[in-house]
DNA sequence: CAAGTATCTGTACAGGTGTTCAATCTCCTT
DNA sequence: AAGGAGATTGAACACCTGTACAGATACTTG
């Protein structure tokens, strides 16, 4: 929370800044208006006064947080190692603007399906740039690999629990990378990064039954049978 | 929903059952009494007369997902691609047992630790015959290796609309592998799992940077400075 | 300074929540 | 067949939710 003496935002902006942090900060479920009037220092009816209802509220939010990320992400990315690319989007504001937009992809995936999209096309660019600079691997299937990329470690945050207790890394840190945990993380992730985890001929073998089953007219899927659909 | 004509279950059984669905369904939030009841065609009181509260209901439901997913969780396991450990979890049951068992892992992570825990060290033990047998990769860090992949695929899972949005692949769906669309996603995924994103020299350079951040008593971290903490 | 406008508050209300409970029903046992 | 224990119901309840609103406050404008 934030000294109120010292803070020269607007109440509106205030509360808008509370609910983000209520809705980011929560493993699951919505704040309710108390709550967010609690957080921001504010009465209930102020919060309706200003944003009318909790959805347009939850819509302001959506808006704030979009329009920070897009301020910053086509940079943030540029900067980032790779693999992690919301890692260094941490960093851009005080607000925890990847942890809200975990929750808002699942909460309300319509909402973030336009920002997602353009994440996702900023690090097909990105790798592009890294393909012809000699950091990354070319892809047979850049936008594929840039989405599983994107939403593998957008997952991850919203289990970062887990991940804590099982690494020792609290990767909603925004200084995790400042600290020796971190490596905890980067490593094995440099690791699979690198090197992948199937060998060579394990993977052409998975190639090749993908061909067999989809690639051409083969009858046998690769599982026993594709029942309803015919 | 189940045709209660041919269906040998007791009633606290389809309560339960019930209740995994609308959990496993949702987006986000939690059923409440009357949702589960008009699901598994009961009334209220019964709900809460079988499991005396809903925190009970929970509790049951975790625990026989548990032991559904315990009970075939390393036959499952052995047989999957070595990337996405949970998918051959689909089909061992009626239930969307690693649906549930994803939003089990935000909504109450203590629940979920165990059963991940567990995950994880099967997905080691496992990674360990697919070293010894050739088809994947040793690692520095085994644990950490099979942590972060698991993580990631079940994350994934908790953002499967923005995956099948982008890519046309429902991988909820138990049926998915049967159909051509799963390329979309296997593909990039064997792609990275085989090859990795980055370049050899690259990853050398990231390695170096952590070492020199982390391994050594090195003033500088990797981040040019941790803002906010002097 | 006075007036007016925007901001903010606390209370009130309708709807939804989990839970309780007495009454009814079902089915097995004796 | 009669009794009884468990299953099941639907109506109540106390609480929490978002929202509406009238009054109080602060701040700008004439």
């Amino acid at each position: 929370m934030v000294d109120v003496a010292t803070d020269d935002r607007t109440t509106k902006a205030r509360i808008r800044d509370a609910a983000i942090w209520e809705i980011a900060e929560r493993p699951v479920g919505s704040p309710t208006v108390r709550d967010i009037a609690v957080s921001a220092g504010v009465s209930p009816g102020s919060v309706i006064h200003h944003y009318g209802s909790m959805e347009g509220l939850h819509q302001a939010c959506n808006d704030h947080v979009a329009a920070v990320i897009r301020a910053y992400k086509r940079d943030a990315i540029s900067h980032s190692d790779g693999f992690d690319i919301l890692a260094t989007l941490r960093g851009v504001s005080d607000l925890p603007l990847v942890g809200y937009l975990a929750k808002a992809a699942v909460r309300d995936s319509a909402m973030a399906a336009e920002l997602i999209d353009e994440l996702v096309e900023d690090a097909v660019a990105y790798t592009e740039e890294g393909v012809e600079a000699g950091t990354m691997l070319p892809s047979d299937n850049p936008r594929g690999r840039a989405t599983i990329l994107l939403l593998w470690s957008l997952g991850g945050l919203l289990l970062h629990d887990h991940l804590e207790r099982l690494l020792g890394v609290d990767i909603t840190d925004p200084h995790v990378l400042a600290s020796p945990d971190a490596e905890a993380y980067i490593a094995p992730a440099v690791e699979i990064m690198s090197n992948g985890i199937l060998t060579d001929s394990y993977a052409d073998q998975i190639r090749r039954a993908l061909d067999a089953a989809y690639g051409h007219t083969s009858p046998e899927p690769v599982q026993p049978e594709a029942k309803g659909t015919p």
